[in-house]
DNA sequence: TCTGGGGTCCTAGGACCC
DNA sequence: TCTGGGGTCCTAGGACCC
């Protein structure tokens, strides 16, 4: 989707439409904490993107419209967009709220029937929910994937297998799925900047350096991979943290909110009918400094207390340093079914 | 620039079992 | 004395995704 949640705003609110509009934190005045999650073209013509601090984005365009996220609003949209794209493929694989894998390789004969069929699926969504989409298509995710980001928005980018890697090469290799940051920065220092660089590189340099992931990156510089469309179906943890409006060294404050945590995710749990076994804790202080400390039970519960009490454990040995907290986090993770396991208090 | 929140997966080390 | 090999599970940190 298209700037989702900026587009789902504009839609509610059509004024908004001529005006830059950034859905994210609350600026408050330039004080602010927080980043962008995502912000419309008019925004972005100031310069602000998403994963920008808010306080930045602020500066850039103090004339904007603000937004908090309802994401209740653009969840409630996804799951409709989702229903329509699963009447299309054989396998469908949600990502994120606002994109999907659809493999739809026993629907269509060519590449010409999988872009008639992309327009066909921009129609329906444009039609139902008055919002675009950039879709791409290729003969793998990865290339797909790059495609759908090509031309936007409201584009349809078009990748033959026998043109994948001439559509790469070019490209930064930040593009690539599992490029970060901080694998990008590597990657220049080795002197490799574009996709293309990567597909002449040494592969047993880059097997050495980056383990597995050398061995993806070297193939997907090919435009090749391998890697199924797969709907994931099983939850493997659910958290909650917080970012404190300013770094705090109120004990009495932090372990209020470290309670109000776990009865968030006590609910949720309850909600999937999910026990856990392993319950972990996050700190991160004033410097950015950040630590996890967890524990796994000797049996599997759904109980509050339980939750409350080990996370209260976990956490105190980090609150007797002299330094302020920025965010608290929880997370459990280990699950059991409450059906099919025995439970215990 | 001053860095959210909800997730997944990988790595590396260590404990422990037979 | 100086010590194998297969396996599982746990822990902490980090990179990455949207």
């Amino acid at each position: 989707m298209d700037q989702f949640y900026a587009a789902v705003e504009e839609r509610e609110r059509p004024e908004f439409k001529e005006k830059p509009v950034v859905v994210g934190a609350d600026p408050k005045d330039g004080r602010g904490r927080g980043v962008v999650s995502t912000c419309n073209y008019n925004a972005r013509k100031y310069g602000v993107k998403s994963g920008m601090p808010i306080t930045r984005a602020w500066k850039l365009c103090p004339d904007a419209i603000f937004l908090r996220p309802n994401y209740k609003l653009y969840i409630e949209t996804s799951n409709r967009i989702m229903i329509i794209l699963r009447q299309y493929p054989d396998k469908f694989e949600q990502w994120g709220l606002d994109e999907a894998f659809l493999d739809v390789t026993s629907k269509v004969r060519s590449f010409e029937e999988a872009e008639k069929l992309a327009i066909t699926i921009k129609r329906e969504i444009h039609n139902k929910e008055k919002l675009t989409c950039s879709i791409g298509v290729g003969p793998n995710k990865l290339v797909a994937k790059i495609a759908s980001d090509f031309k936007k928005p409201d584009g349809i980018t078009v990748v033959r297998q026998n043109e994948a890697k001439e559509f790469l090469a070019p490209l930064s290799v930040r593009k690539l799925l599992w490029v970060g940051k901080k694998t990008e920065r590597r990657l220049n220092e080795m002197g490799i900047k574009t996709i293309g660089d990567l597909a002449n590189f040494d592969t047993r340099i880059l097997k050495e350096k980056f383990g597995m992931m050398g061995s993806y990156y070297i193939l997907a510089a090919q435009g090749i991979d391998n890697c199924e469309v797969v709907e994931k179906t099983t939850v493997k943890s659910v958290s909650r943290e917080r970012t404190f409006e300013e770094d705090t060294s109120d004990i009495d404050m932090i372990l209020e909110t470290l309670n109000r945590l776990c009865r968030e995710i006590h609910e949720e749990l309850i909600e999937m009918k999910i026990l856990f076994k392993t319950v972990t804790i996050k700190i991160r202080y004033e410097n950015f400094e950040t630590h996890t400390h967890g524990k796994t039970l000797s049996f599997f519960t759904g109980n509050l207390q339980n939750l409350q009490k080990t996370s209260k454990e976990l956490l105190e040995p980090y609150l007797v340093r002299q330094k302020n907290v920025r965010l608290i986090g929880v997370r459990t993770s280990n699950f059991a079914s409450s059906s099919k396991q025995k439970i215990l208090l």
